[in-house]
DNA sequence: ATGACTGAGCATCTCAGA
């Protein structure tokens, strides 16, 4: 089983994009994020016609993510559980497919905002860290994935591309994504390549693709279980040589 | 000495992205 993960920067600047990606890698399930839409704008009916039943948690013009399946899924939560009500902000749904807790979410960046707007990403990775430990102690397999905006460590960013103080490496941030590990959940990417520098966004600006000076922020956090029956995860880097890409790539993990 | 991006929207600039 194929489960993949996408930050697509408007899914109807990629409809296209998506769907030869999905012709071509064909995932169960493809967890979309920044489709900068609602519902109602978001092309169903190309990924229908690939086999794909969507599911979508959208909002205008900001954030929006959505969960595409060729397997039956149950869509559980809207929302990351613990919220205010009164947040509007769609970043996140979960599923359950064949016994399987799996998120889709999208982390606040953090660099917007002032201190106001890094506080609310903190807010959010507390809860996530909640929602994380919660499916855990119900002994549920469990798989996390989408856009984190975290660079775990120095080796996942381009030397130069991130000074010390952005939302995405300070070390508040890096706390609250290893609080997550520290519950037991595997970074899949990483179990896989341990060492070395893996990227999985390029900014369009200033040549960061041709010189390969990338960051590491799209994850795939597993449960033991999952981790255990984990074939193979890694980014898809042919997509962002297409033309007019998203600056993120698909990231996939399969299990056995 | 130095270039310099993309998408959405009550748009011809501003906000957000990272």
């Amino acid at each position: 089983m194929k489960i993949a993960t996408w930050n697509v920067n408007s899914v109807r600047s990629r409809e296209g994009h998506v769907a030869r990606w999905l012709a071509r890698v064909q995932p169960e399930l493809l967890f979309l994020q920044e489709i900068k839409c609602e519902a109602a704008q978001f092309p169903a009916l190309t990924f229908e016609a690939l086999g794909y039943r969507c599911e979508i948690v959208g909002q205008k013009s900001y954030n929006g993510v959505a969960v595409l399946s060729r397997i039956p899924i149950e869509v559980t939560h809207r929302s990351l559980p613990g919220l205010p009500a009164d947040d509007t902000q769609s970043r996140y749904v979960e599923v359950r497919t064949e016994g399987v807790a799996v998120g889709g979410l999208y982390l606040p960046n953090g660099n917007s905002g002032g201190e106001a707007g890094y506080a609310y990403k903190l807010a959010w990775m507390e809860l996530l860290a909640d929602r994380a430990a919660a499916l855990l102690d119900a002994d549920t397999p469990t798989m996390l994935l989408g856009d984190y905006n975290v660079c775990p460590e120095d080796v996942d960013f381009a030397p130069g591309t991130l000074s010390a103080t952005d939302a995405l490496v300070r070390p508040e941030t890096r706390a609250r994504y290893r609080r997550m590990i520290y519950l037991g959940l595997t970074d899949a990417v990483r179990a896989v390549q341990p060492a070395g520098p893996i990227y999985t966004f390029w900014d369009y600006q200033a040549g960061a693709w041709p010189r390969d000076r990338g960051l590491r922020i799209d994850h795939a956090l597993l449960s033991a279980d999952l981790a255990e029956r984990m074939v193979s995860a890694m980014p898809d880097r042919t997509e962002r040589g297409a033309e007019q890409p998203s600056d993120h790539v698909p990231v996939v993990i399969e299990l056995g």
